[in-house]
DNA sequence: TGTGAATAATTGTACTATACAACTATTGAT
DNA sequence: ATCAATAGTTGTATAGTACAATTATTCACA
């Protein structure tokens, strides 16, 4: 049925088909696990996952609007008026209005804010610092470099929806 | 203030320090990405992302039963009962009654379900074989290795909680 | 063989997270 | 002056989820 060359290009195939598999579970595994970590660690300290989130952003932002923040977060405006509420009520963040733009309010980090902010930005690169220790030193820059072109390409190709009858390939080309 | 030794230590620090903050922030981006891909694909084909998720479980898993998902899908079996009401409505999957043990459901696809689930997985495992392609060929099995290893502490780790006064270093060295 | 603990699933309730549409207030272009 | 654009809020709806209480069944064992 298949000629030689054919047959040859399917045990690649295979390899590849394997090797896609891995990361896809993998990925997967990954995503669920990070997501639980952030989870627990949310919840540890009294705020929600999404307060956590833009307190994070709010920190890492030097100026912040609740429209830069949605931008940020990739959340509606709506949602991100809700959550700004619970974390002003909460004491984490302040939300002044802009002098220059009376539309436009600025969003800032109080010392309680800025001291979860602190606290939470060292216990994950800390908790990352012992993930990275756990690979060997030499095979470190090809890891990184890898889960890098990896995102770089999840990052272009977010536009599109994925849907079951054009799978992505060859989409992503342009540099 | 320190002395030659600590601050070779340092710079050493600061290179994994980076490297851990690269992690941080790929990991974080990857997991954002393929969440997002994961919404839209499962919202381009009628179903939600956790009915998505349930049917590629169920048809995975050769004997699923609504305890055993929930256990998988890391859900409580309330959801997974509401979950899988949705699923039966929607006609993906059959909800029988097991005859050896009449407290126990069996969840199996339909043909609908079926013809879902097998679309759903060759489309994955493609796109994830056209990230795979990105990676240099001799990079790969590194790659693969190390995020394996990271999944790993991950999911060794996932019981306690990660809160700010225990950074989990050191807590995972059992084989 | 009867009883109580364990197990499987469901229902009631509540909450987080989120989006979309409609709205108000303000700015800016012409 | 007016009208489109922008920033943010509110009303409403839905997905996703958990926990507590409940029902039905099984199982261990005395």
């Amino acid at each position: 049925m298949y000629s030689t060359i054919i047959h040859i290009k399917e045990v690649v195939d295979l390899k590849i088909h394997e090797q896609a598999w891995e990361l896809r579970e993998m990925t997967r595994k990954l995503a669920r696990n990070l997501s639980l970590l952030d989870r627990d660690r949310a919840s540890c300290c009294g705020v929600t996952l999404a307060q956590c989130h833009a307190i994070v952003e709010i920190g890492r932002l030097s100026e912040a609007t609740p429209s830069i923040l949605a931008a940020t977060l990739r959340l509606d405006r709506s949602t991100v008026t809700r959550l700004t509420d619970s974390l002003v009520e909460q004491g984490y963040i302040l939300r002044a209005q802009d002098p220059g733009d009376r539309r436009s309010l600025t969003l800032s980090l109080t010392e309680k804010g800025r001291r979860f902010f602190e606290a939470t930005e060292d216990s994950m690169n800390g908790f990352f610092r012992s993930l990275i220790e756990r690979i060997p030193e030499n095979d470190r820059k090809i890891f990184l470099s890898s889960l890098g072109s990896i995102v770089e390409i999840l990052e272009k190709g977010k536009c599109g929806c994925f849907d079951l009858d054009t799978p992505l390939t060859g989409q992503t080309e342009g540099g």
